[in-house]
This record gives structure tokens, C-alpha cells and sequence, in this order.
DNA sequence: CTGTTAGCGCGTTCAT
DNA sequence: ATGAACGCGCTAACAG
């Protein structure tokens, strides 16, 4: 292995202008920083991270915690924070989740422990702030992407949860439901809490009836499993039967719809739904549910940057918050309902 | 920064018995190691990996080499890797090349000085080569998935590209079609140039012609951009133009299809496509795409299972080679065609 | 079974 | 503008 002293040795300085060679810093003359960097390149010089942070206490990589990188929406993010990542000269280690707050605090231990500069969290819920808060504490930045958690004082890029929810709930409203269910993850999500809240104050608003046989979590996993609560609202009484759903995420929506299809209920004409959240269009072809496309590779981009501001103090003290709009595509799970 | 120091002085030993209790080396008396435990859990201790690297030249950190995350063949890699690396007390670190011979150049290099233990490559093409005889004359040992690469002696997950094409190709015939075309990779990839000779062999095989104009190569990525290439094999005299469509990949089958939709081309009265790969089916409906399902979790699973593996010497030292089968799905992309 | 010594490769600090 | 000495936190090698 090359090290700074065999630049040294062979460049006639010593390993400190090697070093500040490597590092741009300090002031070295034109003609020993060309001499230095010809033996770097000659003897194909690679620097030791490890060594490099033990001292410097900077490791040049940035972590990325996700509930599930299988999950469309968390590989957008992982895509987008890779990239500015990469851009930025740092590395990126990914880690799921799967929404279990003990994995996720075995994982922060594992960064903590590999001296990460800085973390992306997609918390798995609101039990997470003691993880976040250890990362705090060894005074590791960190941002929340997606889920928002309260009374951490750190960068945020979060969702427009209550405009998109209530947009896509009004796109039901104006089709003439007045039944409107919602399918959610559990309320200890940020995103599931406040699309709950959303939910509420917008069937409120329109002076629409809320009935607690309509409103259900599960959770956002991609196995989560919806056929129980989806049977028994159908099987409600005509008159209380809720005439469309809103799935608060992607997969929540998979399985409605794979529900859905397995027992021939049609969609939209026996029931609609919208969902928040989508998936990738892989075929071109007419895609079918009316959906909220969020931005997700931004999602990591925006959140990368923000944490590599912090990291590398560029950043204002007081935390920043970035809320990224949706865009909403209306399409056949929701096209107009004949009856009623 | 609780150090193992911190623990020594507090638990009345020397900072070398705290380093045994911490990695189960060597013989400690219970009472002893019951008090060191003791302190770390007390103190939080949590082990700087650096400083452990430093001397140990161990990272614990596995790297995972795809072109794109965003490819759900790749996003499920990801997954069955971290999975097995978790499982084993292993990191993941991410890499995206985007078939980028150079930036995947890079990435090795920011690999090398991170000190990862080993990596998971799915190289960008043959010259990656170059690469990957780097790591080894660092010593750190790489598993190749799906993409093969002469004269590397070293661990391979790969596909049945042979087999699989020939199945999805003879299922073809049967229906009828005598000229395939062929719309892959560049043949600097081993996945694409082992579809194409397996193309060769069978329509060989089946005593069927070949025609240069059917055959063609674009790129795995996401954009491919394949409607050039589609349009000339379409405007072919009527005894020359292809009747069915071999997509070496998943993305190329998007674009075709996307295409021949843009187009009002319909698939498959006017001309059928069959897919290598597949993509998840999020919705569960009747998915319309004929093609060959990669078991990709385990590409990724099994690949850092053979990584660690070797990188903790309980591997034989020959290389292994495991090749994964692939599950064809007969559908109405390839549906028998009347006409002819 | 436990402790001492030395050094991993580098950057910080201070000196020149 | 350059160098020397020291130490980051830990473990290998040896000693007892």
C-alpha cells in the first residue's frame, strides 16, 4: 500500500506537504505541489479514509435511511441523494428500515460507529426521535426527507401533505361522492397522520359526513395487508357503503386494486380510488389510477444538499424546511361515476 | 467520544482486555467480561470504526456496484444484498456507474480508500476489467452478478442468458414467427453479447434465417432510445419485416412498447415482443408483457453471501460460479397470431 | 487470563 | 513555504 511517506520519500519533501498537497490546504510553491502530484499519479496513490477520519473526524460518506429501498418512491430518493452525493465527493450507505424502529436503531449505532458525516432519514415512525436525537448527540447532521417528526431542530423535505390530500379528495367531491373512505398507514407516520388530518378537515369543509367505518390504517410495507378492512366496508350497508377510497400510499393502493380485480369489484364504476403517491409508468401504456406524483428523486437530491450545507457549515443555523408540491394526475380509478 | 479507554479506567482493566471482550478474541473470565459489558452498556460505548480499520484492515463495509438503483432489476439486488450484509453485520455502500466505465473508475477508487471489505459488481461492460484488477491487486475480493467478465477469477452470480433466450425465442416459433428481430445491449456486455450468440444458435437451430437488419443494439439504460432503430426494422419491404421482437432487456421492451403505442402499432396482431427481465407488478392487473423473470433478490442475496464469504476465508478457493434459472411468463405480448 | 508496547496512515499544532 | 512531533482509537504481538 502507497502511503503519504512514499510520496514523500520519493517527491524529496515531507509526508505534511503530502498531505497538504492532497488537501489543498496550507501554501505550497507551484513547483512542489507539480512535484508532489506527479508521484501521486506515478505511484497511483489512493488516501486511507480511515485514517484520514480518525484524525480529521470527516469520513466523506453520507447514510441513507429508508423504510425499504424496494419501495419506487425511497428508490427515486436513493437515486437522487446518490447523485448529488457524488457530485458533492461523498459516498452514500444505504439502509432499510422495513418501518422497525429497532432495526433503525441498530443501524444508527452502525453509522455512528463508521463515523458517517451525515444522515437522510426517512424516520420509520415517530419512536424514531430517540434514534435521531443519538445521532444529535454525537453531533451527526441530520435531515428528515418525507417524514417529519416534532421538536427536532434539523432540515426538513417533507411532502405537501395537506394541499395534495385535500386536492385529491375535492377531485372525489366534484365527481358527486359523499362516501369517501381513506386507507392509511399508522398514525405514528408523519405523512399518515397529517393525510389523516387533511382528510378530516377537508370532508369538514364540505360539510360531508365522516364515519369512523371508513377511516383505516395499516401500514405503508408493500405487503400490507388491506383485504380484511376493504371486505368489511363493502359489506356496510348500502347507505353507509363508501363509494370511493383514498389510499394514503403506493402500495397501500396495490393492494386495494389487487384486492379489487381478485373479486371482480369494478373500479371506478363499484367503487373509486385515488391515491396519494405512484409508480413508475414502465410501459407506456394508459396508466390507470388517479394518483399525487411526488418528486421523489428531489426528495433526495434537496435533502442531500441540505445535509451536505450542514455538514460542511454553509448552511444558516436555524433549520430550513422545503415542502415539495405534487402533481396529480386524474385518471380512470376516479373517472366519473354514472350512478348515485 | 466514549473511548475503549473511557471503559478500561472505569471497569479497572487494561483498554486491551475492553478490546477482547468487544471482539470475543482470546480468553476472558466471565467476571471479568460481565464488568466490561457492564461499562459499555453503562457508558454507551460505541466502537470508532476508523480507528478499528486502521489496524485491523477490516471495514465492515460491503459495496454494491449496479449501473442504475433505479432499474428494478437492480433495485432488488440492493435489497437481497443489504439484506445478507445486515444479516452479517455488514454496511452497504452504493454505487451507481450509469454504465460509465470512468465514474465506475471513480467509485472504485473512493471504494479502495474507504476500505471496503468487498464489493458486489454488476460492471458497466468488458472494460470495467481494469477495475476490478484493481481491487484485486488491493486484495479486496469482488463477486461479479450478471454481468460476466473473461479471465477474472472470482466469485459469478449470472443468469442463464443462454437458456433463457432460447426459451423465450422458441416460444416464438411455435407461435408461427419465422423473423425475429433482436433489439439488445452493447455486446461489450456480457449479458447482451451471450443473448445475442444464444439468438444466433437457436433461430440456428431451427434452421430460421438471419437477417442483419433484425438485429440491433442500443443501450441497458433507462432512455435507450430504440425508435430510430424500430422504425427501419417496420419500414422494411413486407417479406423482410420481422414478425416478433427479442427485448434483451427490461427498459429496451419499455421503449419498444412505448413506441409501437405512440405509433398505434399493436403488439401483437402487427408484431409481437418478448422481454428478458421483467418489471414488478404493482397492480396486480393482467400484466401484458411476455417475459423472463430474473429471481434478482437472490442475485443480490446470494452474491454477498458469496462475497462474505471469501471475505472471511470460510470460501474454497476456487472461484464459484452460480447460475441463476429464469421464470418465463407467456402472455399477451406473444399471443399465437392469426395472420401470416 | 491480563497487561504493555508499538504502530496503523494521516492531519493538527507548532516551529522554522 | 515547509517540516517535526504528536496523537486520533484501536488491535497485533509479545510478555508476564
Amino acid at each position: 500500500m502507497v502511503t503519504i511517506y512514499d510520496i514523500a520519500k520519493k517527491a524529496n519533501v515531507s509526508a505534511m506537504t503530502v498531505s497538504r498537497v492532497i488537501n489543498n490546504s496550507g501554501n505550497i510553491s507551484q513547483k512542489t505541489r507539480e512535484k508532489v502530484e506527479a508521484v501521486i499519479e506515478e505511484l497511483g496513490y489512493i488516501p486511507n479514509s480511515s485514517a484520514r477520519s480518525l484524525t480529521s473526524k470527516k469520513s466523506k460518506i453520507l447514510s441513507l435511511m429508508v423504510t425499504d429501498i424496494t419501495n419506487p418512491f425511497f428508490t427515486n430518493i436513493a437515486r437522487g441523494a446518490e447523485d448529488k452525493a457524488m457530485q458533492m465527493g461523498y459516498q452514500l450507505m444505504l439502509c432499510n428500515s422495513d418501518e422497525n424502529v429497532d432495526k433503525e436503531s441498530k443501524y444508527i449505532d452502525m453509522l455512528i460507529s463508521t463515523g458517517t458525516d451525515g444522515v437522510l432519514a426517512a424516520p420509520a415512525n415517530d419512536s424514531s426521535k430517540k434514534n435521531l436525537q443519538k445521532l444529535a448527540k454525537y453531533k451527526i447532521p441530520y435531515v428528515l426527507i418525507d417524514r417529519f417528526i416534532e421538536d427536532l431542530a434539523c432540515d426538513q423535505v417533507l411532502s405537501d401533505n395537506e394541499m395534495t390530500t385535500r386536492r385529491l379528495l375535492e377531485h372525489l367531491i366534484k365527481q358527486g361522492h359523499k362516501k369517501i373512505a381513506i386507507i392509511n398507514g399508522p398514525l405514528e407516520i408523519a405523512t399518515a397522520k397529517e393525510r389523516h388530518n387533511a382528510y378530516l378537515d377537508t370532508l369538514d369543509l364540505h360539510e360531508l359526513p365522516i364515519n369512523e367505518n371508513w377511516i383505516h390504517q395499516s401500514h405503508f410495507l408493500r405487503d400490507s395487508d388491506i383485504s380484511e378492512t376493504v371486505k368489511k366496508m363493502l359489506d356496510l350497508p348500502e347507505n353507509e357503503r363508501p363509494t370511493a377510497i383514498f389510499a394514503t400510499s403506493n402500495f397501500i393502493a396495490t393492494n386495494i386494486v389487487r384486492y379489487m380485480n381478485e373479486n371482480h369489484i369494478k373500479i371506478p364504476d363499484d367503487i373509486a380510488v385515488v391515491c396519494y403517491d405512484s409508480f413508475p409508468n414502465y410501459l407506456g401504456t394508459e396508466p390507470f389510477l388517479t394518483s399525487a406524483e411526488q418528486p421523489s428523486y428531489n426528495f433526495g437530491y434537496l435533502g442531500a444538499q441540505l445535509l451536505i450545507e450542514r455538514i460542511e457549515n454553509t448552511a444558516p443555523e436555524t433549520p430550513r424546511k422545503i415542502v415539495l408540491p405534487s402533481e396529480i394526475h386524474f385518471r380512470e380509478s376516479s373517472a366519473f361515476k354514472r350512478t348515485e
